[in-house]
DNA sequence: ATGCCTGGTGGGACCAGA
């Protein structure tokens, strides 16, 4: 299974570019944010005439997060993340698929910090630390996969010193990924490359993606029995070289079928 | 050092993103 994640940044405004990437990555899932569009404005039929099934949970102007499996429909398991039934930011769904559950999320991005954005993203991470746990009891393969607006160590930043203060590099945020590694849970991609400059963010202003100005926060998250059939993984920078295309790249793991 | 670009909304500048 080639799974992948890619925040689109605006599914309607970057769907040639969706589609493109699609016929040329052929992943066979895929998780994706920032739709930025209502549930009714999901360009369902176009996914579909790419070969997809698809869940959607969708919001108007920003965030929204979807599931892709090519060739047939996800089962969905859940839509939003337990712990506020107030929150109404449509940041989680999540799919059984081949025996895997698989969570897409978003991750608030939290600037500025201090403030309520960043208190919003750190009792988001409280919450998913929680949910994540529940996860891993359940004895499944899992995978928790996303954009999940975090830089883990230095070497996933092109210039670290100018990140300190930012809320996705403060100390809490990456004590709370950290969390979640110390949990039982594997960073799929630093583990086949544990020394390398690996980045999936390249902001659209000063030439950052021709500069390679570059941060890494989309993130493969796996239960330790999808570890061991974990194969590779890459990012696909091609794709973010296009016209229109998003601030990411795609992401992709390989895993091995049991 | 900095939203420097970009999309969405709504029909003009904003808000949000990272």
């Amino acid at each position: 299974m080639k799974l992948a994640t890619y925040n689109v940044n605006g599914i309607n405004g970057r769907l040639e570019v969706l589609l493109r990437w699609l016929d040329q990555a052929k992943p066979d899932v895929v998780c994706l944010q920032e739709l930025k569009a209502p549930d009714e404005k999901f360009p369902r039929r176009q996914i579909e005439r790419a070969g997809y099934g698809a869940i959607w949970h969708g919001q108007k102007s920003w965030n929204g997060v979807a599931i892709l499996v090519r060739g047939q429909e996800p089962l969905e398991t859940r839509r939003g993340l337990p712990g506020d039934p107030d929150d109404t930011h449509s940041r989680y769904i999540e799919a059984a698929i081949d025996g895997i559950i698989i969570g897409c999320l978003y991750l608030p991005n939290g600037n500025p910090a201090p403030g309520p954005k960043f208190d919003y993203k750190l009792r988001w991470f409280e919450r998913l630390h929680s949910y994540a746990a529940q996860l891993l009891e359940l004895d499944v393969p899992c995978a928790l996969v996303g954009d999940f607006n975090v830089m883990p160590t230095d070497l996933d930043v092109y210039k670290p010193e100018r990140w300190r203060d930012d809320a996705l590099f403060r100390p809490e945020v990456r004590a709370a990924y950290a969390d979640l590694i110390a949990m039982g849970w594997t960073d799929a991609i630093r583990l086949l490359h544990p020394d390398d400059q690996i980045y999936t963010f390249w902001k659209y202003f000063r030439n950052a993606f021709a500069r390679n100005a570059g941060l890494r926060i989309d993130h493969f998250l796996l239960s330790s029995s999808l570890v061991e059939q974990l194969q590779a993984c890459g990012v696909d920078k091609f794709a973010r070289a296009w016209e229109h295309t998003s601030d990411h790249a795609p992401a992709w793991i390989e895993l091995d079928d049991r």
